[in-house]
DNA sequence: GACCATCTTGAATGTTCATTCAAGTTAAAT
DNA sequence: ATTTAACTTGAATGAACATTCAAGATGGTC
């Protein structure tokens, strides 16, 4: 069945949920071609390597979450209700089995030695989500603060994001999210 | 030249220095072998296998880090002034070439997936140090305020060890953390 | 219906991996 | 001086790794 293209939105979502669970080293080719069901040659041929593959995974992984933050800050009454609601989906999904961090984060910290493309990457979705933040808080505030605000709310989410792999934290981390916090319109 | 046993705590230190940069998968056993100098044979003798020597270097690692927030902590004026200090020794340690976050931190995010060991062993550490500040505050405040600044340094913490990576982020990091932390008597 | 460009296939490649072990070396015990 | 226990040595092992490529299959084009 040449010619049949694989459907190549479903490889990398199968891709991101490999690699943001094992990181990069951890995960091997083989298994990707087990979790993909692509052949290594099919692999190689759309995504160049590894790194081509992954790069394409986290950057969809991007993608996707800034999408989500946007869509949350848009449709909420306010920035800071908005801002609330996402603080708590990222406390909501540091509760599921299995739970994975934040594959941007992960991958900031995996690869950070020497300058490596993948880490710069990651860091670059990261300040774009800070930049976000800082434009929608400067609907409601001067700039000054809301650049102040911008990195606290970056403190705090890459906070829960590493302290959420305790086991029932939820409830810890809404009451710090609250004291560090004071400036959003909490419940 | 037998019998003249290695050093067994620099052996450890420098492979600290490997773990902590690359992580576990990154890190090759030749690697390690270049780098503490020991051959392969006394390496397996003396710590099992590689998950073996990762592990002491990690406890070795959260040893020293523990160590040296009680010290910190004893020696400083009050609870409050000492947890600044400690807060700017981490923005501080963000600024340097190489800088590679936290051990501990980075451990429990790699290996996360399916109960791993030394994922535990992190962890462990991390809550000890969570427990370790809140029997500081309790010092200076009741049992509740102290249990919600111990996770709100937590997260703060976290965050700085993430958001470090960034270059030239120390000031901002600072003003996030008077933001977050008004409680602390900062300058 | 013959052709070609495009995509898939999966065995093969050479490398690097963690780990082992028989042989070698030395310091202490006899 | 000889033995013994403790430790080092480094080549060898087999498995797993990322990647390649010649051969096969398919759909569109003339």
């Amino acid at each position: 069945m040449a010619r049949a293209q694989f459907d190549r939105n479903d490889v990398i979502d199968k891709s991101i949920g490999l690699f943001w669970q094992n990181g990069f080293s951890a995960s091997s080719m083989q298994q990707v071609v087990k979790t993909t069901g692509l052949k290594p040659g099919s692999i190689y041929l759309a995504f160049g390597n590894k790194e081509g593959l992954f790069r394409e995974a986290l950057e969809s992984y991007a993608q996707k979450s800034i999408a989500q933050i946007r869509h949350t800050l848009d449709t909420a009454a306010s920035v800071g209700e908005g801002l609330c609601r996402l603080l708590d989906a990222v406390i909501q999904e540091s509760t599921r089995e299995n739970y994975c961090s934040c594959f941007l984060i992960k991958t900031r910290l995996e690869l950070a030695a020497e300058g490596n493309d993948l880490h710069e990457v990651a860091s670059a979705k990261l300040n774009e989500v800070e930049a976000l933040f800082r434009s929608y808080l400067e609907k409601e505030f001067d700039h000054t603060v809301s650049r102040q605000r911008a990195v606290s709310l970056m403190l705090h989410i890459f906070g829960v994001r590493v302290y959420g792999y305790q086991r029932d934290s939820a409830d810890r981390m809404r009451q710090g999210l609250r004291e560090g916090l004071p400036w959003l319109p909490w419940e």
